[in-house]
RNA sequence: GGGCGGCUAGCUCAGCUGGUUAGAGCACUUGCAUGACAUGCAAGGGGUCAGAGGUUCAAAUCCUCUGCCGCCCACCA
């Protein structure tokens, strides 16, 4: 074997591309070239607004574990890999990139055409490029099915998905108060609005001298747009108004009509129990004016500002000002008329602002196109509502395997709160990047469909589709729906989703609604939810990438296991969790140990038994000693675990038991016994077929969170097969308590004299003289360990074992429970430490027998505690009680 | 105004369907260039589990309250 050429450290710069070409090839990342059960996971598509960041490679790590896992276990596994075309983010990304180059309105100067162009191109080069990092970052997805959410076939989905709804009618064109973005000159959903706390003025007053009620507000200047006053209908105060209808001039175009009216959404305790209504610009106000609308008793809509964020002519002699200077000067001409009944008062305001373009949100009436979640949808009898939720508590119809789990758990309450309190979502954005709203007109006629209608003279709808339209159907769009593919039927729901909270509403939600409606199943069975990565000072990574870190820069320099590796530690479901240049060290240099332990069996197992290539660590292993006994069962322990762990998502718990097994117990443990039983003859064989059959198995464990090294090490083995597509280790039932619990013995045994060693001052190269104190039961244990002992406690191999020993004031005692070493000193030990040292232990003793004892004296822990803690109670008390007996007699 | 999460070793975090003398990584102390690895080896030090009550034979773990820190939601004019 050609093993002695493994270099001493990992690099992974040698290995990762050329392995991640071979396993392309391979073919094995596409599930038509595997067998078994389907397993499918949709890529969440990140926006081509920008390139990966470390949340994108936490979001890789974890999927590819997931899929590597499962692929491990025999699973057909689909991973499908995709970006998505952000529609109005994108756009008002390449936008603000071409303002800050001097234009001063994109969307004039060049035009629809040539603006979609440049942030056709813009989205492109950032597409190859997330492209790129997501191979870089390992995962095993089929590049074959690659989607994206604004080409050909999600295009089709996405204009069949809407003529469906709008046939059912939930899709319709409504006129109602909008969220406006002034600056992007489009609406938005309400999911992306971003509420902001700033300091804001209240101001009291009446419409004029004789108007008989105050009302108070933040903005003044929409007053010139109020039709009504509002009062609780229990209101005594202003009971006899009701009805009227007063006519004031404040300055808009015409006198305002102002009419009382009664509804029960007004708190008359607060403030002056009044509420100026301005149906045109609070969506609140917008409801009354419908509901006054509906009753047959109808108030007035005056809109007073503009999409341009300007006051209309309708505001009279405040036409043409912006919102800022309408107000001031509305506020001004309130005070030179004595109208004002208070002071202004300063006051802290939650409002809106758009979460792309960063202005505050106006709310403007306008025809837009709307999703009712409310109506019942004629073939479900339920509305999309009911099947939201559905999907997140009983099962859609009651079935349960049609029901989405999310962990940790108690996102499913924010999603279920979120779901009883939807309102209709706004649909249809005026900005161009992104699917155009698939209607067309001609006339009074409407068209709704897959691409223009025959005939002359229609013109489709200007407007574009919310990009969430789209991402919500990802998880079928991307298996060919509305073709009844193959892959849809294997693939759909699919088993596992993973992604960030902040996109709980707007995304998970999506999908549940869109799935459940078109498909009649859920998109997905599990839901997990990650937190954020927050750099180390516990900061969130900023969009800018001020202070972002780049994936591919980490690799670069770590690797990427260790990146990998790096942001699953630590990483619970739900939580945030900090990076950091020491963590990523310290899983660098578990990715480097796993190369060495491996660099260290093929260098040493030699020639003896059959190499790895030919077979080797395959078959049966032959357990001769306890420690080949004890390997074994802490690998079969630990293949439960991690496995069991993976299954629950605890991907941070499963590393942390795969690096405790190979660095404390393989490398430090069994490694070091391993190469004094290389040198027995009778044992080399056996002790050499169990160190790669161990090694084997522990690569194939490690794979999901470290598939390079893993891999690079497999490649070693010559065996021309990938460990990325071995087999999960089986339960084997090599696990012996016995021999674990006479190697703990040993371990400890042996620590022990080493801190005597330490203790003592005694140079690590000298070998120490000891002898044991053996009973019956302990002297063959100590006699088999003999080599062990010797080496690993650096002690001369001839000590010797008595029964009775009388110590010498050059000896340091060491007192376990059924043996006592003396370890000899050159000079006299100082007596006085010596005795504090014991006396110490002897404390410790004795106060924890004091609290066993009190313990197991009490009648009400006999008689309620369950017999198996009571007696490894009684079990622990002999322990302590024997050591306990060894050191007073020594 | 509602709701949620966090508060455990110097730092970052596990553990929390109650039951070993509370763990890991990093940092720290003391030794070691021990033929796999100094990206390492060995031996150590370090915590009244935010505070106060309560339930229980038993609480970091369950309940109540309080205090900080963070997040989400909401039409209080």
């Amino acid at each position: 074997m050609s093993n002695t050429e493994m270099p001493k450290a990992y690099e992974s710069k040698l290995y990762e591309d050329e392995i991640y070409a071979a396993w392309e090839k391979s073919g094995f990342f596409n599930p038509d070239n595997l067998v078994g059960e389907p397993y499918s996971i949709m890529m969440p598509p990140p926006n081509v607004t920008g390139v990966l960041h470390l949340g994108h490679a936490l979001e890789n790590a974890l999927m590819d574990a997931m899929a590597r896992y499962q692929r491990l276990n025999g699973k057909k596994v689909l991973l499908v890999p995709g970006t998505d075309h952000a529609a109005l983010p994108t756009q008002a990304k390449v936008e603000k990139m071409l303002m800050e180059g001097g234009m001063k309105n994109p969307r004039q100067e060049l035009g629809r055409e040539k603006l979609v162009e440049k942030i056709r191109e813009f989205a492109e080069s950032s597409r190859a490029t997330i492209l790129g990092q997501v191979k870089k970052m390992g995962t095993s997805c089929d590049w074959s099915r690659l989607a994206y959410t604004f080409d050909a076939p999600r295009n089709i989905a996405v204009n069949e998905l809407f003529r469906q709804m709008y046939n059912d009618g939930l899709i319709y064109r409504g006129y109602r108060v909008v969220n406006w973005s002034t600056k992007g000159q489009s609406t938005c959903s309400d999911d992306e609005i971003e509420y902001i706390e700033r300091a804001s003025v209240l101001y009291t007053f009446k419409y004029s001298k004789d108007f008989p009620i105050t009302i108070a507000t933040t903005r003044p200047e929409t007053k010139l747009g109020d039709t009504a006053v509002a009062v609780h209908p229990g209101d005594e105060r202003y009971q006899k108004y009701i009805g009227q209808i007063f006519t004031v001039d404040v300055g808009a175009e015409k006198p305002l009509e102002i009419k009382v009216i009664a509804d029960e959404g007004v708190d008359p305790t607060f403030g002056t129990g009044a509420l100026g209504v301005t149906p045109a610009h609070s969506p609140v106000d917008f409801l009354m004016y419908e509901k006054q609308k509906a009753s047959g008793n109808p108030i007035g809509l005056i809109q007073v500002i503009g999409v341009d964020g300007h006051m209309t002519k309708e505001a009279g002699s405040y036409a043409g000002l912006t919102v800022e200077d309408a107000r001031a000067k509305f506020v001004g001409w309130l005070s030179e008329q004595g109208l004002l009944e208070k002071e202004p008062e300063e006051i802290v305001q939650n409002v809106g602002t758009s979460d792309r373009f960063k202005d505050v949100i106006e709310s403007l009436p306008m025809t837009q196109w709307w999703l009712d979640v409310q109506k019942i949808i004629p073939s479900k009898g339920k509305s999309l509502k009911d099947l939201m939720a559905e999907a997140l508590t009983t099962g859609l119809n009651g079935n349960t395997e049609q029901k989405v789990t999310i962990t940790p758990e108690r996102f499913t309450k924010l999603y279920l709160h979120r779901v009883e309190n939807l309102r209709d979502w706004c649909l249809s954005r005026q900005t161009w990047w992104g699917h155009r709203i698939p209607v067309w007109y001609r006339g009074k006629e409407t068209f709704v469909g897959n691409g223009t209608p025959e005939g002359e003279g229609w013109e489709q709808d200007p407007d574009t589709l919310d990009t969430w339209f789209s991402s919500g159907s990802w998880t079928f769009s991307t298996l060919g729906w509305p073709e009844q593919t193959v892959d849809l039927k294997s693939f759909h729901p699919t088993n596992w989703m993973q992604m960030g909270y902040e996109i709980l509403y707007l995304w998970l939600m999506r999908m549940v609604l869109m799935s459940t409606y078109a498909l009649g199943e859920i998109p997905f069975k599990d839901a997990y939810i990650h937190g954020m990565l927050r750099n180390e000072a516990g900061k969130k990574f900023s969009k800018s990438d001020a202070n972002g870190i780049d994936p591919l820069d980490i690799i670069e320099k770590y690797g990427c296991d260790a990146l990998r590796l790096c942001v699953l530690s630590g990483n619970t479901p739900g939580n945030d969790s900090r990076f950091s240049a020491e963590k990523i060290e310290s899983s660098r240099n578990f990715v480097n140990k796993m190369w060495n332990v491996s660099r260290f069996i093929l260098m040493s197992i030699g020639s003896d038994v059959l190499p790895p290539s030919q077979g080797g660590g395959e078959g049966v292993v032959a357990p001769a000693t306890v420690a080949d006994h004890w390997i074994l069962g802490r690998l079969e322990t630990v293949t439960n675990q991690t496995g069991k762990l993976i299954e629950q998502f605890d991907f941070s718990l499963a590393i942390e038991t795969l690096r405790e097994f190979i660095w404390n117990d393989f490398a430090d443990w069994y490694l070091e016994i391993a190469k004094i039983q290389q040198k027995d003859e009778t044992l080399r064989t056996s002790t050499n077929e169990i160190l790669l059959y161990v090694l084997k198995q522990s690569l194939v464990l490690c794979h999901p969170f470290m598939p390079f090294v893993t891999e690079a090490i497999w490649k070693e083995f010559g065996t021309g097969s990938f460990v990325m597509v071995s087999t999960w280790p089986k339960v084997t039932g090599l696990f012996d308590e016995s021999s674990e619990k006479q190697l703990v013995a040993l371990q400890e045994l042996i620590i022990a004299i080493r801190n005597v060693r330490s203790q003592n001052k005694i140079e690590p190269k000298k070998l120490m003289d000891v002898v044991f104190v053996v009973n019956n039961a302990s002297r063959e244990f100590i006699e088999s360990n003999r080599e062990v002992i010797s080496a690993l406690a650096r002690v001369n191999s001839d000590f010797a074992l008595v029964e009775k020993y009388e110590a010498a004031t050059t000896d340091v005692s060491v007192v376990r429970k059924d043996v006592s070493v003396f370890v000899k000193m050159e000079t006299v030990v100082d007596p006085v430490k010596e005795k504090a040292r014991i006396e110490k232990e002897v404390i410790e003793l004795t106060t924890y027998l004091v609290s066993v004892a009190q313990k197991l004296s009490n009648e009400e822990f006999r008689s309620k505690a369950p017999e198996k803690i009571i007696m490894s109670m009684e079990e622990k008390q002999r322990e302590a009680q024997a050591k306990l007996d060894a050191l007073r007699k020594s």
